[in-house]
DNA sequence: AGCGATATGTCCGATTCCGGACATTCTAGG
DNA sequence: CCTAGAATGTCCGGAATCGGACATATCGCT
């Protein structure tokens, strides 16, 4: 049995939230009292493509992911958004709504606050919307790569570069995942997936059973995993990383936790 | 067929760059002394991969493409960019680089301006920083689309949507494209580029000879084309479009508003 | 007119993934 | 303890695209 017990304090401090912890303390202070905090449970929608976004959520624990569903039913992740971010990214954008959807791939907590009133509070603060246009930015390119990722690598690649985007935002090695529902989010047959996720089992890289996902080494993944792992991380360290609150700059080559 | 020049609807409206005409009068007013008319030419880089973006252009004619390019050099398409937009997104967002670059997929003509001083007007005018942000979503959910279609779609439904875009941001039916070019873009061969297109001239939607297309039959090609183009044609309607004028002048910041 | 470079056409085996059908195993709940 | 449903395993033909090689056609230049 896992779970989100664990509290593990990474590099920043008193949020579990990431973003909402590079806010000035005088932001995080004026949004605290809007802010509640809710459960996300699996599969939950946090907003539906083209309806008006009425929350906006701070993730805590779990995973977030957001889902282009093309007129036929097919649908397939395109981002994702764990404790680094923000789902309401439209809202900072000026909008209200989008033709994408977002849902809970993982369950877990999130502070939501009303999407009218978070807006109102961004208009008064430049560097709350500074922060919230860089997760802007490294999100878009979070997008860029997976448009191109889900165009060139194979079925096996991007089953390790999920588990491994989803791993750095548990915190547990262990967590619930379907091959059913990993298939969703790829955008591929769930036979497919069964094929891959056997592979790796055998590799010794995973060990799953039943909705249930152990990751076993993680290194291995990321040999087999396509590079955009390796870039979409890069660029939300180097754009939510210390250098907000020190300098810093842009480190990390193999700076991987295990 | 369009005529060569956009004929003005508008007072504020005789810009052959959409976003250049959605913003305030006064906003324009301050941008004019420092932007500069410039030839795009055919494969010229706007900005690259990972470097500091100098100049934001503001395309007129012709049009751009974000590009994303692996290690192994494969690259793909991730957006276009026409006279709707502006090539510099990653300052808007307080940014100065971005792991994608974009080149001139059709050569044409744009307004440029460096970029530190365009990032400093933005500072200044919240009607500004809400116009460029809608348009970052707009392109944004172009970019989701396209991250879905990629994977989604077949060679040939992407051809067309490919053609179709690229004709709604030119100014005549017939413009400079070699297949080799297209299946770049496209991120496939040659050879199935050439197949698709073959199929697309014999069915009469376009004509071709060495690097020169011809759009022919428009509907043909939106009946061949998969859907991603509506939806993303109509969320640049929706959040540039006429109506959107009158939320311009949307505050996002106060005090440093004139 | 001839040449080299560029652009397009064609063919073929290999691979990946789809689409669908069906079998098996595990688990929760009565 | 049993059983329904959920999750996973396996098989197969077919479609799309790859990767590469090669042939042909057209253009610009000298």
């Amino acid at each position: 049995m896992s779970s989100k017990v664990v509290a593990s304090r990474e590099a920043s401090d008193l949020h579990a939230n990431r973003l909402l912890g590079l806010l000035p303390s005088r932001d995080y202070q004026r949004l605290r009292p809007h802010l509640q905090r809710i459960p996300l449970e699996y599969r939950q929608s946090l907003y539906r493509a083209n309806k008006p976004i009425e929350f906006v959520y701070f993730i805590e624990t779990g995973v977030g992911s957001l889902v282009n569903t093309m007129r036929n039913g097919e649908a397939a992740e395109v981002g994702t958004i764990g404790n680094e971010g923000v789902v309401g990214l439209p809202i900072v954008l000026g909008d209200d709504r989008a033709p994408t959807a977002v849902y809970v791939q993982v369950p877990g907590t999130g502070l939501r606050m009303k999407a009218t009133l978070f807006k109102k509070e961004l208009a008064r603060s430049a560097s709350m919307q500074a922060v919230m246009l860089r997760y802007g930015h490294a999100f878009f390119n979070q997008v860029a790569q997976s448009a191109a990722c889900n165009h060139f690598h194979s079925l096996q690649q991007r089953c390790c570069r999920w588990l491994l985007m989803t791993h750095d935002r548990m915190h547990s090695d262990e967590f619930l995942l379907t091959q059913e529902f990993l298939a969703m989010m790829l955008g591929v047959q769930r036979t497919g997936v069964t094929a891959a996720a056997g592979a790796l089992q055998r590799a010794g890289l995973i060990h799953y059973k039943r909705g249930n996902v152990t990751i076993i080494d993680r290194r291995g993944l990321m040999q087999r995993s396509c590079e955009c792992y390796g870039v979409s991380k890069r660029e939300f360290d180097r754009l939510l990383g210390e250098q907000a609150k020190a300098k810093s700059g842009l480190q990390l080559r193999n700076g991987h936790n295990v």
